[in-house]
RNA sequence: GCGCCCAUCGUCUAGCGGUCUAGGACGUCGCCCUUUCACGGCGAAAACAGGGGUUCGAGUCCCCUUGGGCGCACCA
């Protein structure tokens, strides 16, 4: 019978969930949702200066949006300190690990010494062996852990391959403050054990504590878990992600229009590929995805790349779906106050109807509904700078003519508006575009937009006349020097 | 300073000793389609960091150099 596969996430909440967390999370949930098992979510609030309620709800909420749901409820590590506290007085107790009384400044000399002669130890264990009577009256002792003090310790790390220390690089690093509260290091060995995981998969930031961890693993008696260290993510130049570069929370690549599905493949070919393969359903990463193909480098993080798997899973939607997706994000959007304000039966109708143009000229979904904007524009309609260039007397004057034509029209579908368009430049002898382009500024106030005879449809004979009209007019009284 | 990791087109990557005159994708540049912008189609430029080995044969294995990254707290 094969061991049920658990992973876990495990971020701090200090900030928001930034977009190396948001990986390794996927890759999580990739990995557990690919062979039947477990992801959970154990938040690490040990540090009560830096952990915010703020943050964990950002944390679930990033999580929530792309799609990465967990198993049970998060586990909260600070409410788990007196098992920590427990754990550590077993060891106190079986003597792999003792108490030390160093001050901090002692400890600071300590370590400038270290460094200043070029010593693999930054603490020397001074109070490793010696006799508890020596205990200075008054302080409290941390917990530190007795480390073996030669051979080595190695992890058979899934992405990194066997990496080896020798146990003297290996200090015997604290276990439990003076204070009574956990390190990081052993909480974290506690918890997984604990809890039950059986893969930790995390960003090779990490990969050295692999090792101290390995350490206690042993010292407990406990099973090492099998460990992933995944290559982190990079700005565009290479050096460490900054918020300029994209270090930002996922809830900023929400609001700048990105699909959560989008997001997850471009995040799990980073560092992750399946041979040629670029796009991904969530079903076919689950099933491909795995350890030994993760890579060892770091990745650089490329918005041109995201923007343009964005726009292929905007097309590949449907286009109710797409704008069911506006609406979701509209609360999130700078520009979206002015959409939700006309967001009518109607008005969505036409946006549905207008999707299939739309779409394919957008890779965002803030390029999207500006893209729509002239859908729900009030007249008289704004004129971007190029649009009020094109409509020059003459070419007011074009409209002016043409308007009688389509007036006249017996149906207002695009086929016909067409019909009558090209029937008119034909008789005035000029080419489809120079009655095309004015057409476009006086309906859209822009020189780009979906088809014009599908935008005249879209917009309906009253509303297309009245544009038209509103730059016809002036057209025919030239402001003339 | 000490420890550990990494190194193929601008970017993400394929490649697991011969099938590599190094493949795909994004981006870039042409051309086609066309009422604009897109989409789509076709095509082009673009890489094995450098040096030593090992081998009949190296992008693929080893070493060194160089260049990046991460870690070195009573933070996580």
């Amino acid at each position: 019978m094969t061991e049920t596969v658990v992973t876990r996430f495990a971020p701090s909440p200090t900030g928001f969930l930034h977009i190396g967390g948001a990986r390794t999370a996927l890759f999580n949930w990739l990995y557990a949702r690919g062979r039947g098992g477990k992801m959970l979510l154990r938040i690490e609030d040990t540090d009560r200066e830096r952990s915010t309620k703020e943050a964990i709800d950002a944390i679930l909420d990033g999580l929530t949006w792309l799609g990465l749901d967990w198993d049970g409820e998060a586990v909260y590590q600070f409410a788990r300190v007196e098992r920590h506290r427990a754990v550590v007085e077993e060891m106190l107790t079986a003597g792999t690990a003792y108490r030390c009384y160093c001050t901090p400044e002692e400890l600071e000399a300590m370590r400038e010494e270290a460094r200043r002669e070029g010593k693999k130890r930054l603490y020397d264990g001074r109070w490793r062996d010696r006799d508890p009577a020596d205990a200075p009256a008054g302080i409290k002792p941390a917990i530190r852990l007795k480390a073996p003090l030669t051979g080595e310790t190695t992890v058979d790390d899934q992405v990194q391959g066997r990496v080896t220390w020798q146990n003297e690089n290996l200090d015997d690093f604290v276990l439990l403050r003076s204070d009574g509260t956990p390190t990081y290091m052993l909480a974290v060995v506690v918890d997984d054990h604990d809890m039950g995981v059986t893969h930790v998969i995390r960003g090779d930031d990490h990969l050295n504590n692999g090792a101290r961890q390995t350490q206690i693993y042993q010292a407990l008696g406990w099973n090492v878990p099998v460990f992933a260290h995944i290559p982190l993510i990079h700005g565009p130049d290479g050096s460490k992600l900054s918020k300029r570069h994209g270090a930002l929370g996922v809830d900023a690549y929400r609001a700048m229009g990105y699909l959560p599905q989008a997001m997850r493949n471009y995040l799990v070919r980073l560092g992750w590929s399946h041979g040629d393969q670029e796009i991904f359903s969530t079903e076919e990463m689950t099933d491909a995805f795995d350890l030994p193909q993760i890579g060892r480098s770091p990745a650089r993080f490329d918005f041109a790349k995201l923007e343009s798997l964005n726009g292929h899973y905007m097309r590949e939607a449907a286009d109710i779906d797409l704008v069911g997706e506006i609406k979701r994000v509209l609360p999130h959007l700078a520009a979206g106050a002015a959409l939700a304000a006309k967001l009518t039966p109607d008005m969505e109708a036409k946006l549905v109807a207008a999707m299939p143009s739309l779409k394919e000229r957008a890779k965002t979904l803030v390029e999207l509904l500006e893209g729509a904007k002239f859908l729900y524009a009030d007249r008289p309609l704004p004129l971007d700078d190029k649009a009020a260039a094109l409509l020059t007397v003459e070419a007011r004057k074009l409209i002016r003519d043409l308007v009688p034509a389509l007036a006249a029209l017996a149906d207002w579908t695009s086929t016909a508006t067409e019909q009558a368009v090209r029937v008119f430049a034909e008789e005035r002898g000029v080419k489809l575009g120079a009655i095309a382009q004015p057409l476009r500024a006086a309906l859209t106030g822009r020189v780009t937009s979906p088809g014009i005879f599908e935008v005249l449809q879209l917009l309906g004979r009253d509303e297309s006349l009245a544009r038209l009209n509103d730059q016809a007019v002036q057209g025919a009284v030239p402001a003339t020097a």
